[in-house]
DNA sequence: AACGGATTGACAGCATGCGGACGGTCATCC
DNA sequence: GGATGACCGTCCGCATGCTGTCAATCCGTT
C-alpha cells in the first residue's frame, strides 16, 4: 500500500471531473467564500441598508474627492458600467454630490456629503466586526498566512480579471474643478 | 523605533476605514479573487460557451441523475431561484432533459444528455488548466496551506451564507422515477 | 482651424445571487 | 374525505459584473 508521496491539494489527474472534485477545487471554494463574506457584510450592515460595493465606492469617493466613473472603476476594481450604476444610486440616497465642472462639460465629479460621511463613520465598527466574523475560524497565525496568500494571488493575477485594480497616485482630483469647493 | 510586536494582518484599530484599509481587508480581496477566478474560467471555456455555475450544475446533474431544483440548489450552494433559471438554460441548449414522473406531477427530474456528457468530457482539461492558472503563483506547499485554510473558512462558515451547501447522500435520485430510464 | 481619436456618461443585454410571491400538487393529520 | 401545511416550479424585483454600443465632448495632430 504505497501511497503517492505528493498528493495534490486539489485537481487529481483522473479522467472525469466529479462533483467531489469541484468541492475540493479552488473555483467552487472561492465562490462560496465570496457568498459567505457578502452575507456576513449584509447582516452587519442591515440597518445602514448598503451593499459591500456601494460601501467601498463611498470610501473611495471620500478618499479621492472629485472622482469620475473611470477613476472609481479603477480604484475599486469594477468595470465602468458597474461604476456608472453606483453613482446615481449614491446620489439619489444623498450620500454623494456630482458636479459638472465648467471647464469639462462631459465630466461629473463626485464628492461625499455630510450624510455620506456619517454613514461611513457608523460603518467602521461594523466592517471590522464583519471581517472578524469571517476570519475568526482561523487562529492568528493562520489568518496572517491566509491573508498573505490571498494578497499574493490577487496582486499577481490582477491583470487576469477584466476590471483590474489600478491604484492611482492622485493628489487631489478636485484640483481639476476650478471652483471654490 | 520599537514596533508593535503583533501587527494584525488586517483591520488596524484606527478611527476611520480608509481605502487602504479596504485593500488590505479580506472583503475586498475575496471579491477580487472571485472576479479573477471567473475571468480565468471564462477564458479557458470560451469555446464551450458555458459559465462556472452552469458547469458545476451540469456536473451535479450528471453525478446525481434525476435532480430537481431544490436538490441542485443544495448540492452546489445556490438559492432556489438561481437554480430555477439554470434548468431551462441547460435544457434549451440540449445538455439536459427534464422528465415529469407519472407519480409526481409537480416535479421535473433532470438528466444529462449525451451532448452534456460530451461537453463535460471536453471540459476536464480546461478546468484543470483554469485552476492551475489561478494557483500557480503560489508554490506547492503554499497551495496546500491556502486550500486548507480556504476549506476551513468555507466549511465552518457554511451556514452563514443564505444558500448553504447541503451535501446529500443520495443513492440514486432516479429511483423515484418508476419508469425505465 | 479642422479632423480623428480618445474619453465620458448613459444605456441595453445577459448571467449570477438573493428576497419574495404565486399557484399547483402532494402528503399527512384530523 | 377534507383541510392544512409542505414542496415544487415559476416569475418578479433589485444589485453586481461583464460585454457591447451610442452620442457628446475634449484634445492632440495636422
Amino acid at each position: 500500500m504505497k501511497q503517492k508521496s505528493k498528493k495534490p491539494s486539489f485537481n487529481s489527474a483522473t479522467a472525469v471531473w466529479s462533483l467531489q472534485d469541484a468541492y475540493r477545487g479552488p473555483g467552487h471554494l472561492i465562490r462560496r467564500l465570496q457568498q459567505i463574506a457578502v452575507a456576513i457584510f449584509m447582516d452587519e450592515f442591515k440597518n445602514l441598508d448598503i451593499t459591500p460595493v456601494q460601501h467601498i465606492a463611498l470610501v473611495a469617493i471620500r478618499d479621492h474627492p472629485g472622482l469620475e466613473q473611470q477613476t472609481l472603476a479603477d480604484l475599486i476594481a469594477i468595470d465602468r458600467s458597474s461604476a456608472g450604476r453606483i453613482f446615481p444610486f449614491l446620489e439619489q440616497r444623498g450620500l454623494i454630490e456630482r458636479i459638472t465642472p465648467p471647464n469639462n462639460r462631459r465630466a461629473k465629479l463626485a464628492f461625499i456629503t455630510p450624510a455620506g460621511t456619517r454613514l461611513l463613520a457608523s460603518g467602521v465598527r461594523l466592517i471590522r466586526q464583519a471581517e472578524q466574523r469571517i476570519m475568526k475560524v482561523l487562529n492568528e497565525k493562520e489568518q496572517r498566512v491566509f491573508m498573505e496568500h490571498l494578497r499574493k494571488l490577487v496582486n499577481i493575477n490582477n491583470t487576469q480579471s477584466r476590471a483590474p485594480l489600478r491604484m492611482r497616485s492622485i493628489k487631489n482630483d478636485a484640483d481639476r474643478l476650478n471652483v471654490a469647493e
